[in-house]
DNA sequence: CCGGCCATGTAATGTGTTACATGATTTA
DNA sequence: TAAATCATGTAACACATTACATGGCCGG
């Protein structure tokens, strides 16, 4: 979470991360948006040359030492609100941990305890970091920070909510056996 | 949910569903694990025969008019226990929902507010199915029923957590527009 | 001057869904 | 008997990650 390239004093978010080269964007999106998104290199390279030639997305070296840096065109933000606006694709559950404990009895009481734990610790790790992240933007004062603020409290409420469950969970395993 | 082949008095969920056909397991994939898990036929078929071949499963046509059904086998059961034991993978996280509302100042907020009230909308509708199934399995006396609940419950912490977010990212909305 | 980070790319690979085709069986 | 549901399968496609290869830059 250091902010290479910070400028002093500023004001705005975006601004501040424009514009990057495909390595900073990686960077940023898991950073800041670590939580609910991920990309792989192998989706950002290709991606980038394609809005390139799709005129979404513009080369600016702009002081830089080294690597090609991008900056979104007026275009570019035109398709991008565009896109923000297509319905959200419905992406498939896949919860390994509670695939696993729906399997308790064949897995065994003890291997569901330490997925419980282990599940717990990682919410109590998840919210401490939240926490952190929230007081940080509580203090930006840009148009995007109340979204940025609302993003950061789901992760809190779910952080929340997986703990008070993984602990609930616990005592009712240890009622039970 | 209603039980097509249900045994009358049945004290084993599991015994209550075996054997089954591939199209039985999709649609108590769906019933059951739906709110964590999925299953394409694509994926089923072809893995039904690939474990057939193994020896992990085995064709049953007991009492059946039509399609094949099949029956976990002992060395399959083995092979369940083993891959519940292994590490869960990293599924690497996608929230669309989240996504569009990190880029809020770009969607406007009348946009996000649609977001927010139907994210909030999805999570009551998913708690009273939750709250229902949650009773149900309550009345279950099996081994495997206490684990159910911790998944049924998992469902239903994170439902009002959603639900508690959206108001109060809503509210914080209403508040700074 | 060397280790670690910055930076760019791609090929192989896996995974999984969607769409389609096909037909049997049950139920109204 | 028509419609709905049960049932099986596959081919095409999209998507995304991983692993690898390669090299420049910078701080200690």
């Amino acid at each position: 979470m250091t902010r290479r390239y910070g400028t002093e004093g500023r004001q705005s978010w975006a601004r501040d991360r424009e514009p990057m080269t495909g390595y900073t964007i990686r960077q940023t999106i898991q950073e800041v948006l670590g939580q609910f998104w991920s990309e792989s290199y192998g989706q950002i390279y290709p991606t980038l040359h394609r809005l390139v030639r799709a005129g979404l997305v513009a080369p600016d070296a702009q002081g830089r030492t080294s690597g090609t840096t991008f900056r979104i065109t007026p275009a570019g933000r035109r398709r991008l609100r565009a896109l923000l606006r297509e319905p959200i694709p419905a992406t498939p559950p896949r919860n390994g941990r509670l695939l696993r404990l729906f399997f308790g009895a064949e897995l065994g009481a003890d291997a569901c305890v330490a997925l419980l734990e282990e599940a717990g610790a990682a919410a109590v790790a998840g919210l401490a970091t939240l926490e952190r992240e929230h007081a940080e933007v509580e203090r930006e004062t840009d148009a995007g920070a109340a979204y940025r603020l609302v993003t950061i409290s789901a992760g809190l409420h779910a952080a929340r909510a997986q703990i008070a469950w993984a602990e609930e969970s616990l005592a009712a395993l240890r009622r039970s056996t």
